[in-house]
RNA sequence: GCCCUCGUAGUUUAGCUUGGACAGAACGUCGGUUUCCUAAACCGAAUAUCCCAGGUUCAAAUCCUGGCGAGGGCACCA
């Protein structure tokens, strides 16, 4: 099936046409907002050079006006008040998609296969996957399947951070305060996290001794190979998994899973330390406070310590040691080993210290582009990360992105519910310490239990239990999904639980509705989809529909470009409305000889489109609902 | 104090990268649509000092400067 992004060829048809450079730069010259001409899209170039010269403008747009018309794609152009409006020949654009429409439509070659890591999550490992880490989670994963798409070779990876204070924490609480080490019934990441390590963070307070505990469990942790370090290890796996099945719940799967205490045992920061005193880029404080300290300058003036004076490494030395491996600078590796299939079918690669650890894995790290999903609060530290592994590579630019959203943020209202009563600003941050979050768990149940009350109440069809079920777990699935990523990821997300269970419309459920309406449609034609004639009286829905599926690619290839999400969720939902005002004006079962031949076609095609967009926001496509 | 991000109908927001013709939706409100493939839908109405003030420009929600408001960051924490 074709790869081909046409729509992008047809705008470098006509960049060329008139004289712009490429289809980058015809693209700011072109406006598809239009109420008034009702045109398909304008070209503002003839405005845009001649400033207030009416007579040239005209000149200009009649110029390219006439040198449009014998395009392909185009039926006609006219000039008024110095726009060129264009209308496209949908009957061009038609037959341009028969044949080209296989079920995986909308991937292209854009990508040519270059190497990205994506890592995303991350969570301590000491806790369940709250509603903020789904942002994450849903960013870093639509990321994932959109670059996939769009022709990356990509690899996901999960960081786990399992020799931090928070693992520790439970540590403390179970070894030194006698908490049992789980409770019947719960899952472990809900106990340990909503239990253990809200006890202990409180228990602090009160008795000061039991923080040295704290040091005790962690310096025991970093040294490995002790009774308290396997314990924490097994914790942290089984919490871990834990997680895992929280994320598998919402379609969210990884390659690889690296640990942080590998890098401590693989001695990643002491190479990487010896490749950044060689290569000059980092420096020893003689005088000052920061006296005996390795320093990065960094060029905001700030000289970031990354080695206190003791010698110990700090987090983003760590961090550079490790951006350091996902590009290939770093001259060491982990050993890894297969942990288990996912849901997905995909093997899950963990790092690992064994010995008989797997030569023959997959290649992970050496990637020309990485990404890292980390929420905006640590800006300044992946900044300092960025510049110093740039400043190491002498001269070639690395392309290491910090990927930055806002947090989420619970209402003042959700707050008070939970007990906290000091959000009067609106909001209140979340805080795992505290207990201030909403379990992603236990809030995917509370919004399933409602919209599987309504398809009971909503579904004709006589479902069966299991059918009912399986159908508002991926509607509810889809709903937390799509609202992590349809928004500007800049803007910070205020959480409201009685909000966001009210199944408002618009939302993924509109989409699902939509997704099984076309399914229903094709189930009851029960036609094989036949190449159709295209119709000469196509009305407005049916046009924007053609047109939208014509230019699916180009939308995956900007989004991909850009790493913009809201194009897919922007196009996602305009493209469900046009498909809605289609069924609603035109028959398409009842419909009769060429045209029923030609609406199959459409809905089918659409269906794939709007099935394949969904599913990079991780919206799940429903045959019924 | 310094730095970063955000500020568009009652609410949630698109548009800002790349300046162009009345700022697009959705929810909520009001009114209409079911002898037809799913009404979780469709159609219509009302609702916006695009935070404020300057500037650049033939043209500013969009670019620049300054303010105001909200959030976040500036550890020998992770």
């Amino acid at each position: 099936m074709s790869k081909k992004n046409t729509f992008g060829e047809f705008l470098s048809e006509i960049a060329s046409r008139i004289g712009v450079n490429s289809s980058e730069e015809l693209r700011s010259l072109i406006k598809t907002q239009d109420y008034k001409y009702n045109c398909d899209f304008s070209i503002t170039k003839a405005l845009r050079e001649n400033k207030a010269d009416k007579d040239a403008i005209k000149k200009s747009a009649e110029s390219i006006s006439s040198s449009l018309k014998d395009l392909e794609f185009i039926e006609k152009t006219e000039v008024v008040n110095g726009y060129v409006n264009c209308w496209y020949n949908y009957k061009a654009i038609m037959n341009r998609l028969v044949g080209s429409m296989g079920e995986d439509y909308g991937s292209t070659d854009y990508g040519a296969k270059k190497r990205v890591l994506i890592e995303h999550t991350s969570v301590n490992p000491n806790k369940a996957i709250h509603i903020g880490h789904t942002r994450n989670s849903s960013i870093g994963d639509s990321l994932s399947r959109l670059l996939r798409l769009a022709g990356y070779d990509v690899i996901v990876t999960n960081y786990i951070d399992d020799t931090g204070a928070q693992v520790a924490d439970n540590v403390v609480g179970i070894k030194f305060m006698g908490l049992p080490p789980r409770k019947e019934g719960v899952k472990i990441d809900h106990y340990l996290g909503d239990e253990v390590y809200i006890t202990v963070n409180d228990a602090y307070a009160k008795d000061s001794s039991l923080m040295s505990k704290r040091s005790l469990v962690l310096k025991a942790i970093e040294a490995g190979d002790n009774d308290i370090a396997l314990e924490a290890k097994e914790m942290v796996d089984e919490v871990l998994r834990a997680q895992l099945d929280t994320m598998s719940r919402l379609g969210v799967f990884y390659d690889l899973v690296n640990y942080e205490s590998h890098i401590l045992a693989y001695k990643f920061w002491e190479i990487a330390f010896e490749q950044l005193k060689k290569a000059g880029v980092i420096d020893l404080e003689s005088e000052g406070e920061k006296k005996g300290c390795w320093v990065f300058q960094a060029s905001n003036g700030d000289k970031k310590i990354l080695t206190r004076s003791d010698g110990t490494v700090v987090y983003a030395g760590k961090d550079i040691a490790y951006a350091m491996w996902k590009h290939g600078l770093l001259n060491g590796d982990f050993r890894y080993k297969e942990w288990f299939t996912q849901k997905n079918g995909e093997e899950l690669w963990a790092t690992t210290l064994d010995k008989e650890s797997e030569t023959n894995h997959p290649m992970f790290n050496h990637v020309q582009r990485s990404i890292s999903v980390i929420d905006i609060r640590q800006s300044y530290e992946q900044n300092v990360v960025k510049e110093a592994i740039n400043k190491l590579s002498g001269g070639e630019t690395v392309d290491y992105m910090h990927y930055d959203y806002a947090v989420v943020a619970l209402s003042s209202n959700t707050a008070k519910k939970l007990g906290f009563n000091g959000a009067d600003k609106g909001v209140m941050q979340m805080s795992g310490r505290k207990g201030v979050y909403i379990n992603a768990d236990d809030f995917i149940d509370k919004l399933k239990g409602v919209i599987l009350e309504e398809t009971k109440k909503k579904n004709t069809n006589d479902l069966s239990e299991e059918e009912y079920e399986k159908i508002a777990e991926d509607i509810a699935v889809s709903t937390l999904r799509y609202e992590m990523v349809r928004t500007d990821p800049k803007k910070t997300i205020v959480f409201d639980v009685d909000e966001a269970i009210k199944l408002e419309s618009k939302g993924a459920i509109y989409i699902d509705y939509t997704l099984s309406r076309m399914a229903g449609i094709l189930r009851n034609a029960a036609e094989d989809i036949q190449s159709p004639e295209c119709p000469d009286d196509l009305d407005e829905s049916e046009k924007k529909l053609l047109f939208n599926i014509f230019r699916f690619q180009d939308i995956v290839e900007s989004a991909a470009k850009s790493l913009d999400l809201t194009i897919i969720s922007n196009f996602v939902s305009e493209f469900a409305s046009d498909f809605n005002a289609f069924y609603a004006k035109n028959q398409v079962i009842k419909a009769e000889g060429k045209r029923k031949t030609f609406r199959l076609w459409l809905v089918d095609s659409s269906r794939k489109v709007l099935k394949n967009a969904a599913s990079i926001l991780g919206v799940l496509p429903l045959e019924r609902m």
